[in-house]
DNA sequence: AGCAAATAGGATTAATTTGTCCACAAAACG
DNA sequence: CGTTTTGTGGACAAATTAATCCTATTTGCT
């Protein structure tokens, strides 16, 4: 349904937003979300450049998020990897309907506009809010709560 | 978002249910549905196998839906090729809360949960019906609309 | 029986997505 | 200044998805 990279991204993401404000190095990110480290590598790449996170490189360096977790949807982090794509024309080139879409892309894309919107109002704060039994990344923790990480 | 496959199928009982109750050739059904013709077939077989589609060997053969178009969701189709899977379970293993999912996934799971209902809500008479300018698959219409198939 | 029209299905290729590896560049720190 | 730690980026490999090709099988028709 949803890329691999789209829920290798969000998984990052979530797991920057529990360790705010510290820096997260790849390879630290990559255990705690269980993501091939050398592929989520590339996948932080895409959000540097997307502007959602921050890289730092040196020693202590690593990753964080740039924006407030309150004010980052989730659906900018999907879009900076692997963007919903909105059906705004006929697929089928026969474009002799002008704007409307017929009813089966009209249906496909009503679907799509229902998730964007979802997506738009699901801010990254609301994944790290541990409700009903449930916590961040199915209870992964940083090792040291209180400490650095790594 | 959805895969190629899904929107073929999608594409093959919409012209299905057009032309009901008239058997279409696969390569009738590829030309008025500009989907490769040889991939089609592949796709008709998974409908067939469903109980989706009926097909018919032999001079003047060719497919046909099983089911009325009222009592065919969309979803059956989708389900079909390519299913919307759900998650039921933590991707990663730690399920270390149960039946509960992080909210990651549970937000990822209620959209995935969202376009299932609306898909099994839509039937595929819905696609068929002319409404507001727009026709069913962006115009394809039948060459000789009171005629035969081919 | 024999031919033509159609689906069924296996083998293969092409394209895309996912994942790995390695050399390089920047930053910190002694 | 050199070494270590980190991200960057390119080239490549593996896996999956999409698409093609070819042969068999079923069916209708004369």
């Amino acid at each position: 349904m949803f890329s691999q990279t789209v829920e290798y991204a969000l998984r990052a993401v979530t797991h920057l937003a529990y360790e705010q404000p510290r820096l997260c190095s790849t390879s630290h990110l990559a255990e705690k979300t269980q993501v091939p480290s050398a592929y989520l590598s590339k996948v932080l790449q895409s959000l540097v450049k997307a502007g959602i996170v921050h890289s730092q490189r040196g020693v202590g360096g690593g990753m964080s998020l740039r924006v407030p977790a309150d004010e980052l949807a989730i659906l900018d982090v999907i879009n900076a990897v692997d963007p919903l794509k909105r059906i705004h024309s006929c697929p089928l080139q026969l474009d002799s309907h002008g704007a409307n879409l017929c009813p089966l892309h009209r249906s496909i894309d009503d679907a799509v506009c229902v998730m964007e919107t979802q997506f738009r109002n699901t801010k990254l704060s609301d994944l790290i809010k541990e409700t009903g039994g449930s916590v961040p990344l199915c209870n992964a923790r940083p090792d040291r709560p209180t400490g650095l990480a790594n």
